[in-house]
DNA sequence: ATATCTGCAAAAGATTTGCAAGGAG
DNA sequence: CTCCTTGCAAATCTTTTGCAGATAT
């Protein structure tokens, strides 16, 4: 795998972000210091990260669109139906949350490398929102 | 929401698929009785299906589309990457595992309405064709 | 030197929108 | 009878593919 200045570009700009952008969002990121960048570089960039596990790909909600995280150690997403917004829950006690999904799984017959937990809701601030209307 | 001979259709196909279909393949086993249905009618009768809370849709793998599954209640899907399968995970204590997650939730200051797990792997089949061929 | 990566363009795939005709309530 | 639903077509959005030139190793 070779480094180049649009890799290093992209691992930065996602390391930035705690917002689990989409691929297009981390264009625009992007182009702010390589404005000739290009859409399908973001894309194969990614896959390439994906496949070393540098980085995480997920869907989550309603939009069918992949968003990457360069965060790869387990926990929790959630998904806010009103804003859209992506948030990771970091609990000290995934590998609880883990083991507890595992103990579920018939097991020996199949293999289970990944697990991802996803909660759709409202987030703090539309509940906040919410109140506010109430 | 009225009904209709397609939407009865719809919800039979789905009823009867236990693969957690696509759009596409949806629109592909309603299209045997009913020739003429189109696939927007299949995506807006599925919308509208989960609006009221009829089906559950979600989008699991590296496949970004929309997958149905008419099994409401929690349960736990896995996704083979070798042969793409999605498979469910009944297991007798998913109420466990929902309430590990909820513990592992920082709690008040957001809302969950929905509970995804999804694990990705090797199906069983997988399993076993890589077997024979070591 | 050479195999990989980039950027452009086009293709492929998935979902949504607009609208006129049809059918359920 | 009226409003919701259907089917068609086109538009939009997302992702993949093919290829020629550039570049990291």
């Amino acid at each position: 795998m070779r480094v180049t200045p649009q890799r290093l570009a992209i691992l930065d700009a996602l390391r930035a972000s705690r917002q689990h952008p989409t691929v297009e969002e981390i264009h625009e990121m992007v182009r702010a210091d390589h404005p000739a960048i290009s859409l399908n570089t973001i894309y194969k960039s990614l896959d390439t990260f994906e496949g070393v596990g540098l980085v995480h790909r997920f869907v989550i909600g309603d939009r069918a669109s992949y968003r990457y995280d360069f965060d790869t150690r387990g926990h929790i997403h959630h998904y806010c139906r009103q804003c859209g917004k992506v948030s990771d829950i970091h609990t000290e006690d995934f590998g609880a949350v883990a083991e507890s999904i595992r103990g579920a799984v018939p097991g020996e017959c199949l293999e289970v490398d990944q697990i991802d937990v996803h909660l759709v809701g409202l987030c703090s601030e539309c509940v906040d929102a919410r109140r506010e209307n109430a």
